[in-house]
DNA sequence: TCTGGGGTCCTAGGACCC
DNA sequence: TCTGGGGTCCTAGGACCC
């Protein structure tokens, strides 16, 4: 049996850990940006507040009701994330990190005989020991405890579900909307409307080769899945990546150059680290930049370019040289541009990088990894970029926009929780 | 004025190999 | 009238996930 443990409304419920005056308001997160809505309370949902929806077309509604807002806090997140997958690996070894907020386990070698017990334990001591409230969906495949899960949180006030029996897995799929099948998205949520198919139990009785032909052999294992079949196993160890992404919106439209290079320079700078953090190196390096879409008064414009590296690299050093090489070429001057980034792969492990028999700078490869080794380490102590490239420089006028950011409590000596004793009435 | 930022897998088709 | 039978690798595009 798969358990998949999934922590309610997540980036509110951290809000509201640090913030108790916030429990039984409505709240919502924004993303990056402060642009959409990217989480929300119980009681925002009530209100109609949909996921995604432009906070600036939100606003009348987010005041009237006094919505409180936050901006994405992801210190505070990825750190809660953490502390609740630690306790659930206490409780439950064999553990995969699926999201921010999802963790599935295998109960299979477990000595719980009564499943029901252990799901309310994990509740009980997730919410103990973090403040996190989560529910929990228990079931023979990965898309059946997915399935348990959304239904816990529509129809059971115990937040547990367990599917043991085909009875049980039968009503449930009955109750399940096939668009909201782990696997269905907009395209095949349309087309399975389209042919009559409209809840999981349907789903789960169209005939296997239609589905195959239609929705490939990914929707045939989630068709077998929802029969109770399991075509997924646990993934415990996190598979290195096979591409790595640093891109962001601006705070406000870019039209310099030099200020755009400072941006994608501090992207490069990133995805740099992250390919060292996970051992590797890359061969090809992607440059890009664009208007904004939303804005049909300007002119558009979409610049990108993909470089080649000879030699797969991780230096930063490098990686910026080559990414301004990049930037140059599709910089175009008198446009408003709204967003950057960087997007790196052909990666390999950094220990098995195949040099070049013409290349002459061996020598300058190892100065530069002996650097990093230092940078690394003096950044990781001291806070990000207090070493960093030139050309990454100090001017914040492309900085995200946040203006309504909750404190690091969690990962800041100088933002830690200060309660007086007055209060504590 | 204001619209996020990451990832995965699969398939088809083209270029190439013997 | 008729033009083999296997392969691999790469890319683009489309679907999905959080």
């Amino acid at each position: 049996m798969f358990a998949l443990i999934d922590c309610n409304n997540f980036y509110a419920s951290c809000e509201r850990v640090f913030d108790p005056t916030l429990e039984d308001k409505p709240v919502v997160i924004l993303s990056n940006n402060d642009g959409c809505v990217i989480a929300r309370s119980n009681e925002a949902k009530a209100l109609g507040i949909n996921m995604a929806a432009p906070a600036f077309m939100m606003k009348e509604v987010l005041e009237k009701h006094q919505v409180q807002v936050f901006s994405s806090n992801y210190a505070l997140y990825g750190n809660m994330s953490n502390r609740v997958m630690c306790t659930l690996h206490e409780l439950v070894p064999a553990l995969e990190v699926y999201s921010i907020d999802e963790a599935f386990l295998d109960l299979r070698n477990m000595p719980y005989t009564d499943l029901d017990k252990l799901a309310r334990r994990i509740r009980k001591t997730v919410r103990q020991y973090t403040g996190i409230p989560v529910c929990v969906g228990i079931a023979p495949t990965k898309t059946l405890a997915k399935l348990a899960n959304r239904y816990v949180k529509e129809y059971t006030k115990t937040g547990v579900f367990l599917i043991d029996n085909d009875q049980v897995r039968d009503q449930a799929l009955a109750a399940t909307a096939a668009g909201d099948v782990w696997g269905v998205g907009r395209q095949y949520g349309k087309l399975l409307e389209e042919h009559g198919i409209s809840s999981a139990l349907d789903l789960a009785r169209t005939d296997i080769n239609w589905i195959k032909k239609h929705m490939s052999v990914v929707g045939e294992r989630m068709v077998r899945e929802l029969r109770g079949e399991p075509c997924y196993d646990l993934d415990e160890q996190p598979q290195p990546k096979k591409g790595i992404i640093t891109s962001r919106s601006f705070g406000t439209p870019v039209t310099d150059y030099a200020i755009l290079q400072e941006a994608v320079a501090t992207f490069t700078a990133r995805c740099a680290e992250k390919l060292r953090k996970q051992k590797s190196a890359a061969h090809l390096m992607h440059v890009f930049t664009f208007t904004n879409r939303h804005r049909p008064d300007q002119p558009q414009y979409y610049g990108s370019k993909v470089l080649h590296l000879p030699v797969a690299t991780n230096s930063t050093m490098e990686m910026i040289e080559v990414a301004m090489r990049g930037l140059k070429l599709i910089f175009r001057k008198g446009y408003y541009y709204k967003k950057a980034g960087i997007m790196v792969s052909g990666l390999v492990p950094e220990d098995q990088v195949q040099t070049d028999l013409f290349a002459m700078n061996e020598r300058k490869r190892e100065l530069d990894r002996k650097a990093l080794v230092a940078l690394d380490k003096i950044n990781r102590r001291m806070g990000r970029d207090t070493v960093r490239v030139a050309l990454q420089g100090y001017n914040s006028s492309w900085h995200l926009r946040q203006e309504r950011k909750s404190r690091c409590y969690t990962t800041r000596w100088a933002e830690l929780l200060e309660i007086g004793a007055n209060e504590l009435r």
